[in-house]
Parts: C-alpha cells; sequence; structure tokens
DNA sequence: TATAATAAATGTAATAATTACATTTATTAT
DNA sequence: ATAATAAATGTAATTATTACATTTATTATA
C-alpha cells in the first residue's frame, strides 16, 4: 500500500506497561516502579515504555524487562490493550499490557532496587498512574484463569522446589486453603515433577524434598490443557 | 503528564482488523473482503480500520462490524496485537486483532455482500494480505482454546438450534467426531439449555427438538469455566 | 395403508477422577 | 529421651467419563 492511504489516519502514541509477578515467602508480588524524575515524581507506576519505530510491541516489553531485572529469558504474554480516548490525559495513547512471570533472585531484587522499582505484595497495592491498577486487576485475572487450566510454577518458582511452596503459590493465587493430600495427588499424577535426592529444610524440621519441574513435560501440558481441580468451585 | 515527555517517542498508525466467524450448514466461516480499490484491489483481506483519535480501539472494532454487518450487539474480544515492524509494507502500523462470532442471518449476509464481503469455509480460505491469515489461525486457536473450557454457541448459533447442530459445531471446530450420547448426556448436565416444544424437521424425518440457551446459566458458566471432555485428549 | 428410509433419541456398565478426611514420619532443639 | 514441627501418606465414597448399539418418530413411497 501506498504511503498516501495511510496519510488520512492519524498516528497514535502506543506504549507497553509490564505486569510483573513474582512469588516469594509464600506471597504473590508485584513489581512497580517509583517514578523518580517529574511529571507525577513519587507516583507508583508499572514500568513500561514507547513502542518505537523500530521495534515490535513485544520487543518493546522485553527491553524493558531486561532493563529493570537484567533478565533477558523472561516468560512474558501479551495481556490487552488498553485505548480508551481519555486514559492518558497527558497525550492520546494506548498501551499494550503484557504481564510476566519471574523467578526472584537476590541479583534481580537489587538491581529493581537500583531503578527505583519496589516489589509488592499483590494484596497491598498502593494506588497507581493512570488505568495501572486495572491492568493489574486484569493481570490477575488471567494468571487465575491460565492456572485453572494449565500448569503454572515453573517460571515464578525457584528452580528447585518444594511440594509445600508450589501448594502455597496455588493457595495464594486462588485465596482458598487446599488439602495437601489431594494436592499432592493431583500434581504428581500430572507427571511434569522430578523429584530430588535433595531436601529443603528451612520449612520445617523434618525437611520436604525438593522437585523440578520436567521441562518438556510441563511445556505439552501447558500446550494441551488439563482441568485443574483441586476443590469444588 | 505533559506533552513534551510523549514528544520524543513517534506515533505510530493503529488499525484493528476483525476476525469474524460464523457458523452455517455446519460449517465454520470467516467473513473477508474483497478490496475494491486500488492499492491491492481484488485481494482479500480482513475487516478492519485504522483506530480514530476520538475512538478506542474496541469502539473502532464495532464500528466496522456494524458497518459490514448492520449488528451493534456482536460478540466481540480482543485476541491479540500485530506489532512487527515489517508488518505492513505500506507504512509503520500495528494492528489489534479482534474476533467476533455473529449468528449468520439472511439479512447480515446480504448487506456484507454488498460491502464486497464474502464467507468463506474457514478450511477454504484465500490467501489474505499482510498477516492476515496468522491472525486468522491464531483466532482459530484461541477460539478451540475458548471451546475446550468455557461453553460456545449461544454467539453463534440461531436462538432456537438442535443439539445436533451443537454438535456439529463441536465437531466442525475441534475437527473430531463426537458420540451422541455422550455428547447429549454433557451438554445437557451443563444445565444451560432450555427445550422447547418445537422441533425442527430440516434435517430428518424425525425432526431434532429446538433448544435455547439459558442466557443467564451460560453468562455463568461462562464466567467460571468448566472440563469439557467429549473426548480423550 | 404398509414399508422403507432416515436421523434423533436413549441406557448402561466399566473405568477413572475427585472428594473428604486423620495419622504417622523425619528431623531438630531442648 | 522428649517435645515440637511441618511433611508425607491411604482409603473409601462419590462423581464424571468413557465405550458402545438399539429403538423411536416421522416422511416418502410402494
Amino acid at each position: 500500500m501506498e504511503e498516501s492511504r495511510y496519510a488520512v489516519a492519524s498516528k497514535l502514541y502506543v506504549a507497553v506497561d509490564c505486569i510483573i509477578f513474582g512469588f516469594d515467602d509464600g506471597e504473590l508480588k508485584l513489581l512497580v516502579f517509583n517514578r523518580q524524575l517529574e511529571p507525577l515524581k513519587g507516583m507508583w507506576s508499572l514500568i513500561g515504555s514507547f513502542v518505537l519505530a523500530n521495534e515490535s510491541a513485544e520487543a518493546a516489553g522485553k527491553r524493558v524487562l531486561q532493563e529493570f531485572t537484567g533478565l533477558d529469558d523472561i516468560f512474558m504474554e501479551e495481556l490487552k490493550t488498553y485505548s480508551e480516548v481519555e486514559r492518558d490525559p497527558g497525550a492520546r495513547c494506548i498501551s499494550i499490557g503484557q504481564y510476566a512471570l519471574i523467578r526472584l533472585t537476590e541479583k534481580n531484587t537489587n538491581l529493581a532496587a537500583q531503578y527505583g522499582a519496589k516489589w509488592f505484595e499483590v494484596s497491598k497495592l498502593p494506588d497507581l498512574v493512570l488505568d495501572h491498577n486495572i491492568m493489574v486487576k486484569d493481570a490477575l485475572h488471567r494468571l487465575r484463569n491460565v492456572a485453572q487450566f494449565y500448569p503454572i510454577g515453573l517460571e515464578l518458582l525457584p528452580k528447585k522446589f518444594t511440594i509445600p511452596q508450589l501448594q502455597r503459590l496455588y493457595e495464594e493465587l486462588f485465596q482458598k486453603k487446599m488439602d495437601t493430600r489431594n494436592f499432592r495427588k493431583k500434581l504428581l499424577s500430572l507427571n511434569i515433577l522430578i523429584q530430588l535426592k535433595e531436601k529443603d529444610k528451612s520449612g520445617s524440621k523434618k525437611g520436604a524434598f525438593l522437585y523440578e519441574f520436567d521441562y518438556t513435560k510441563y511445556r505439552k501440558l501447558k500446550n494441551k490443557g488439563f482441568s485443574f481441580s483441586l476443590f469444588k468451585i
């Protein structure tokens, strides 16, 4: 098509905003950024960026994630676009929400802190700029939805984790206590866990066996989906 | 925020493209548009539009759907954005894919035809412009995914439909034959169907009872999801 | 008016998954 | 040796899924 066809339409600012989840201490957390520049200095905000002329939205999201966490292999998926005319009083700007799941480490936590970013418990989030609180709500909703039909955990938990830890992730996400016997039975039946010889003794005197995900089987299950029934709806 | 902040970023063209599904004659169909203007005259394309300065992406999608079908209460959901730098050789343009499900009627079919649009069987789609074939593939994938965990049919079938018709929709979507006894049993167990006194005799001598969806229950089930198991995966 | 043809409608037994529920085990600290 | 703690385990009852073949209602035709 020729450029002239397009000339009649107006161009818009296009941004990405990342809704970044982590899991630590039995708590689901979200990384938010404290603006250190005017305008809106001191306000909390999701981490985002404009989509530049020479990059895709996905690339923009990855760029921002890399910058704030130092990681370049982060799980990230598009959530939805936010395009209400008045959503940004500064200028007409649509934003593509992307949610990301990251494995918290000391290293990436420190880097984030340097950038003025902070991990908040999802249940204790401050007010965020613009429509960012809505984005978080939508992302949480999506995450719950995903976890209902697809395995979750590989991206959020440390490489080696215990079954009680995994259960806490599910309980936190769904805000429900689950039965340990049934949880264990179901998770093991999925055939995506590899039991290690080691134990993690930080949580109890007895210690809990460490597990790893079987990456290949995890991916397969994530492709086909299943019904994750751990409690009556 | 002040306009100056934004001045450094470049603006992009933002479009929506609608992936419009219908179901008729036991076939899943897609509405595509034959460009009647240069450039690319005669090429098949999804129906789309630029997002205008004074409307949201959702509004742009609804506007286009209304124009081509005369309907203003169409089920439409965002699929994903397409933002590869080179996706449109005419100019840098991102597109928000939206998929829609419509109930085919003579009236809206005629209107579409007036606009040079045509319903193709999904399995016999022509080549489409740009990345539109990919959008269709993604939308089909999404539709299958949705149908695996949520009820489907209300938006695609006529208000009154038979169970065999509904089964054909599922069989078509998943490209699998299903057992009529199990299908019926499962669907009825969901409690979203209301049996009418009338029969549709167009398909057989015996005739099949017509049903309607119980809209409220359908919506509830769509909110919470379920596991739709009609065949072994 | 009996018969053939056709798709719709139905039932059941075997298997698998989910649910509800309480005790024992391994370890550390005292 | 004992107490304390979270981890790990088993089972029976219920519910859902699967596999599979015959009967039924109706129309068209012989």
